[in-house]
DNA sequence: AATGGAATCAACCGCCCCTCT
DNA sequence: GAGAGGGGCGGTTGATTCCAT
């Protein structure tokens, strides 16, 4: 029984990418696009299984990935989402523009584990974890600004629904980077020299024609201190830090 | 400087789900 | 409805880097 390997793996590489089979997979896949990943590295010229490219692709290569920590924001937004939906780490990827589901799961994994044992709630569960001296209240402990993830993605659904597959292709010549003095001086440092001012990831000026600042600015949501104001506000805060972050599109560019 | 343990993260594996016939 | 195949997902592994001793 059992299912057929993926691919013929006889003679396939396995192991580390090297820059000349990224290379390869970039530029068939921005020339032809992957109709059908099987197919994929036999058209490119690689050694490798469709699904080893598929891989590198999504978590790796993907013009529109974000690269770098988390943010305080996204970290946030990821133990909302995980108290929500729990180990679906492509869903809570799904509400973070340029992450990949294994970035946020090693993320979680290496960082956010340990963080919310270290405050003492369980991972898990998102629970306070009990100690020996003290019984354990029911203490209530909701980080989230939403209710239910109905709540966050009506939330989401104010705008058209992203996912960070979803996202088209954009070419090199198509990138149009904006420059926003007012906010960018406002929002940095008062250290920030000009010549330190981030190039805004792509990908996020993109996206804002979608979410658009403003529009996330009118939301009000219902949170758990009752006040409205306050999840949106964390949204912003959250897409402002993205923006601020920069693209290793050009790099590779 | 050497060594060993911890931390990190890219990549793989195997199962599941969805679509097509 | 059943079976096959492809893609996607979550868990795990292992190589590399970092850090303390």
């Amino acid at each position: 029984m059992g299912r057929q390997p993926c691919c013929d793996k006889v003679g396939l590489k396995k192991g580390p990418w090297t820059a000349e089979e990224d290379k390869k997979l970039i530029n068939f896949i921005l020339n032809n696009g992957h109709c059908c990943w099987r197919a994929v590295p036999k058209l490119a010229g690689l050694l490798r299984c469709g699904k080893s490219c598929r891989l590198r692709w999504t978590n790796y290569l993907r013009p529109d990935l974000k690269r770098g920590l988390l943010s305080e924001s996204e970290e946030k937004l990821v133990i909302d989402l995980h108290a929500q939906l729990g180990n679906r780490w492509s869903k809570i990827a799904s509400h973070l523009p340029g992450r990949t589901d294994n970035e946020i799961k090693n993320h979680w994994n290496t960082h956010i584990k340990k963080k919310l044992r270290k405050m003492g709630i369980d991972p898990l569960t998102h629970e306070p974890i009990p100690t020996m001296e003290e019984p354990q209240q029911p203490i209530e402990i909701n980080t989230s600004p939403f209710e239910s993830i109905e709540a966050a993605d009506q939330f989401l659904n104010k705008s058209p629904a992203f996912c960070t597959d979803e996202v088209p292709m954009i070419l090199p010549d198509e990138i149009i980077v904006a420059y926003d003095e007012a906010s960018s001086s406002s929002s940095s440092s008062t250290s920030s020299k000009p010549e330190e001012i981030k190039v805004p990831c792509i990908e996020w000026m993109e996206s804002m024609y979608f979410w658009g600042l403003d529009d996330l600015i009118g939301l009000e949501l219902p949170t758990e201190d009752g006040d409205p104001k306050l999840a949106s506000d964390a949204y912003i805060q959250y897409q402002r830090e993205t923006m601020d972050q920069e693209s290793w599109k050009f790099e590779l560019m």
